[in-house]
DNA sequence: TTGTAAGCGAGACGGTACGTCCGGTCTTCCG
DNA sequence: CGGAAGACCGGACGTACCGTCTCGCTTACAA
């Protein structure tokens, strides 16, 4: 009674020539001239084999994505928590760079029309971020950084909105300066201190 | 050197038809399915007859957002900088609202990949906004409610980001409360002062 | 309410491509590979070009065969019944050779399955020759080179039958000996008396 | 050596069920919608199994017929000639009627295709019916039905000829009464007598 | 008795062609 | 002469089958 395939019969080596045929045209020509039918061209695949396994054209990219950007999990703490969450920010950044050829725009551009395709990307690449994100700022609130009744939604917002704000509208990705001053101002509305503290470690027996 | 079709020949009838077919189509079916040929089977129009009047279908919507949304230029002010501000952040959130049909969104994921579109739609759709923001913040120094030196560009980011950021990350747009909570805030980042201020008005005479 | 398309407004230029197309690829490539996607790469056209206008790959072969075998009306009418009706066969016989690449076997294989083809094909092939084909006979009857109560549609069994029998069964197509036995056997089925009649004439004044 | 499958070891349930789900595709949607698929997916058996065995579509319809009218070998022979050829039509008839679901006709129309095939449906399916034919007509020479210079060929022709005609150019196939009059015409044509014969038998001691 | 080699069901695979939809251009004819 | 109507070429869509190819599994012959 399995009308789904089964993927234990599933060929990587397709299902790899795919991934690699995505990027590589959507390098080379972007997103919009990125067509199953090229695809399966380039990977020398059947079109068949890939209506098979994914769903939609924003389902390979989000693949793709997940596979290059399958990111480490724990967030950066070396004690700065400007630096860090200004680490936090850039990477996104690096993400949807540039405009044109950048997989993960053309996947949020798709997701706006497809709302199953829209919370895979939630689940697979935001959600993630989001669980960094959050973890750090407890981190924070843990050594006093941060007071302890911070709204970690809003914190989110302020933080990440400029960056969609500016790819909505159309301005330039932040600068360095302009990065240094977003994260200064998301920090004062949190109500940061501005005590540094020692980076954690997963070792916790080390600071007296 | 009549190469460009004589704008004063222009049918406006046809315009009308075309803009209130857009919208219709847009309603009913998603901006999906709003193709040329629906569009102009449903104007009654030709498919000639648009293409000679816009570029492309992201256009024929921009030209409806201006038509429908061709709000006032004046920002609101009622001395209560929050609530102005609040009000700047709901007009926003009601013309990208509802998710599956606005014509905004559709606008704003295929202007992610159209230069020239993106272009059309800061000038005309964004910069109009972005200044009565901006108009509105300058009263406010005026006044002493926020210090001089606030960084413009830094708190358009914080007021709009978590929209755009909401938008992107398919959360929900942010309810009542989380409103007040973002403006709040991103005054707080700005360094607000928490003393209202009279109205201004075009009839100055007004305030005792 | 026309929503069938506007035979006025058809391109007599695409007509011709498409069929000579056909015509190229079945001499080149046989039947088999005639598709339409071959069809309308060869001809410059767009595939809806076709649909629009031929409701499948048989009627465009039929079209092909129309025009080029848009024979006479006019039986043959040289005095001497055998050699008419022999050379009536061999009308029949050279339209459906060589085997492989005769756009009319291909057709005939098709309608056999296509019930509205295969009206068509009775219709505009078909038919035409039969009514040549009992137009001589009776005027073998006012000579009196036919009894007067032969019946039409066993005469045109025993005439054509043979030719379809060995299509149908992959023997070779007859000989001229076998032809001349043919017609033959199939003139004393009907009781045909030996003599000769002069050839029938559009100016009737002539015999005596 | 042993390259070729093994026919020991072939699954007699298999082809039954390969050639049972042939018949009733053929039968309930046509020789149009009977594909290897279908087949394969009816019989519940893989597509390799079909591939291994049998060339081709054609070459499982040709497995069918033969299977389903492996006639008897020896003619009919009641002494009537008229009436042993009219049942030897009739068998042939048959097995190309119904038009639209009859396994013959399509393996006919792709035999016009396929040069194997046709190779094959003559020699398993018309080779033994024209020495079936051919046998009959001998006997009635030898008893003196007919002259003793008769071309089979053109007997053959002449007598099933009609069908193949009628079947080809999409006229009904010949009643009851059509029938007698082509046996009639054909007996003709060879110069039959009128006398009839007694029956041969492989009991001779029947007839006083 | 147990390998082991075949046939088997299942179905994924690279392809080809299908018939449809739409984009953008060009043409015809009406008001 | 602008505009409605819509045919045209092209290209991508998603589907159906083709014929080939593994997978495990049963099955029957041979060691």
């Amino acid at each position: 009674m399995a009308r789904t395939p089964d993927a234990a019969r599933r060929s990587e080596t397709s299902r790899q020539a795919v991934l690699a045929a995505t990027a590589a045209i959507c390098a080379e020509s972007g997103y919009q001239r990125l067509t199953i039918e090229a695809i399966a061209a380039r990977a020398g695949v059947g079109k068949m084999t890939i209506y098979r396994w994914w769903p939609s054209k924003g389902a390979i990219v989000l693949d793709l994505l997940d596979q290059a950007a399958a990111v480490g999990i724990d967030p950066p703490d070396t004690g700065d928590l400007a630096a860090d969450l200004r680490s936090l920010l850039v990477e996104v950044i690096d993400i949807l760079t540039p405009l044109d050829s950048s997989p993960a725009i053309g996947l949020l551009a798709e997701s706006l029309h497809d709302c199953a395709l829209s919370r895979q990307v939630h689940e697979r690449l935001i959600r993630p971020r989001i669980a960094t994100f959050e973890q750090r700022l407890r981190r924070a609130q843990e050594v006093g950084q941060l007071p302890p009744d911070v709204d970690l939604a809003v914190a989110l917002d302020l933080l990440y909105g400029p960056i969609y704000h500016r790819l909505a509208v159309h301005l330039d990705m932040p600068d360095d300066d302009h990065l240094d001053a977003l994260v200064a101002h998301t920090l004062r509305a949190l109500g940061a201190s501005d005590t540094a503290a020692p980076p954690s470690s997963k070792d916790p027996a080390a600071p007296a």
